[in-house]
DNA sequence: CGCTGTCCGTGACAACTGTCACTGCCAATG
DNA sequence: CATTGGCAGTGACAGTTGTCACGGACAGCG
């Protein structure tokens, strides 16, 4: 039988969770699952929300957050093309941990859990998959525990600012270079503060020579400085 | 066969990872295990060390945490006899994501990674408990980062004072009654923050009228605003 | 072209956080 | 019984964090 849905089977061949399964079985969840569209923005589901099913991301970007009730966010992780979001629920039978919204306009497929879970029975390495990449949650949260306990605001910043010119980064004769994706608003949600904080640690890494700002253009120019900032008191 | 080691096997009866395995597999690990001993204050491991085996604990208590280069510690979990400990690096392959030091003195079982691996070949739901165990660490972490990252220290201390008055307080004519067992430096690192501040921030809330204290004991007098100062700017 | 909404930058301020230094208490130890 | 070491409390201080308020830049839209 030819697929039903190309494309759909092309992005679940991505997710590491179901790589490994026979082209039938992709086939029968291709054609199971509900695309969905979200807008920039858009929440997909809400921390403490009952799990519908596993969600798979085709395209665009989804953001793992939870939210304050004074309505600061603090960002647990952004996941593209080829992650699932809600292994967790979905495998340990609770709701939410967390909420998720669109980062840009996306398409995600929803499998139902009822469907995933007669998939895991039959396949039971799936589960070992499923460890994989929730053992990969757990450390990077280890990593932002340690950051919010032990880290200043313009630590935190200076290692996101290093993290963005080793993911994305070009390098020229001023320096690193990147263009901040972002607003200040987001990033501050990303380090776990607000965006005037954001605003003036940017500026502050700016006078000190660390960096110089064109628009959303940042040139990392004293690439050892920005180091050296992220290593002390670390 | 009689089981060589009756109270290691004990032990691992109580283990939900392992407590649905036959007999004789429990037996094998009994006698396979290393029992290790470890006083008040002792490390275990630390962070980044590579993975020895899995740690079942038997007897006391043990603290994960991790520590900065200035000294300062952030408590991650306390779990005490039937736990286990290190699930995620013998499972995901990866050296230990934080450090584990003994909080009293201690009985541990150390099963072999190879030990443990072999018994989840033959027995695949073992990783569905493994995932259960570890899911409910990254809840426990999500938790952290939530208060970490919107709350004050006031609110981190009466949180935590709402925690232990639940888990083990006493009910009298004078409010919820209970001791604290460790000193104001661990209650701080539990929270997030140092010595110092712990201790004014009790002192705030006995003036404030919350709680007494009488050494180290602590009395809830108005359990209501203890709960309110917890809801509040959560 | 003016309006509107969004975002950035910034000054002022209050509150919170963490450090240092010092004191006193208490229990264990020799 | 004197000493020692660990722990709690506290004053003083500097630095960080977050809030509020405001002004300006800019894009999109009617």
């Amino acid at each position: 039988m030819a697929p039903s849905h190309p494309e759909r089977l092309a992005a679940l061949k991505k997710v590491p969770l179901l790589a490994d399964l026979a082209e039938g079985d992709l086939e029968f969840l291709a054609s199971a699952a509900l695309a969905r569209h979200f807008e920039s923005g858009e929440m997909i589901f809400s921390e403490g929300d009952p799990c519908e099913g596993l969600y798979v991301v085709e395209s665009g970007a989804v953001k793992i957050f939870t939210i304050a009730p004074s309505g600061r966010e603090q960002v647990l992780a952004v996941d593209g093309p080829g992650a699932s979001i809600a292994e967790l629920p979905v495998f340990d039978g609770g709701d939410y941990p967390a909420s998720a919204s669109a980062a840009e306009a996306s398409d995600l497929l929803l499998i139902r859990k009822k469907d995933i879970r007669a998939l895991c029975l039959e396949h039971p390495e799936v589960a070992l998959k499923v460890l994989r990449v929730v053992s990969a949650r757990l450390r990077r949260l280890v990593s932002i525990v340690e950051e919010l306990s032990f880290t200043t605001v313009q630590h935190r910043l200076a290692a996101y600012l290093l993290r963005e010119a080793r993911s994305g980064g070009e390098g020229t004769p001023r320096g690193i270079e990147f263009t901040l994706t972002i607003s200040n608003q987001e990033l501050a949600s990303h380090i776990g503060t607000v965006r005037e904080l954001v605003s003036r640690n940017l500026s502050r890494l700016q006078s000190a020579g660390l960096i110089k700002l064109e628009g959303r253009t940042v040139i990392i120019t004293d690439l050892q400085a920005l180091e050296a900032e992220v290593r002390n008191e670390q």
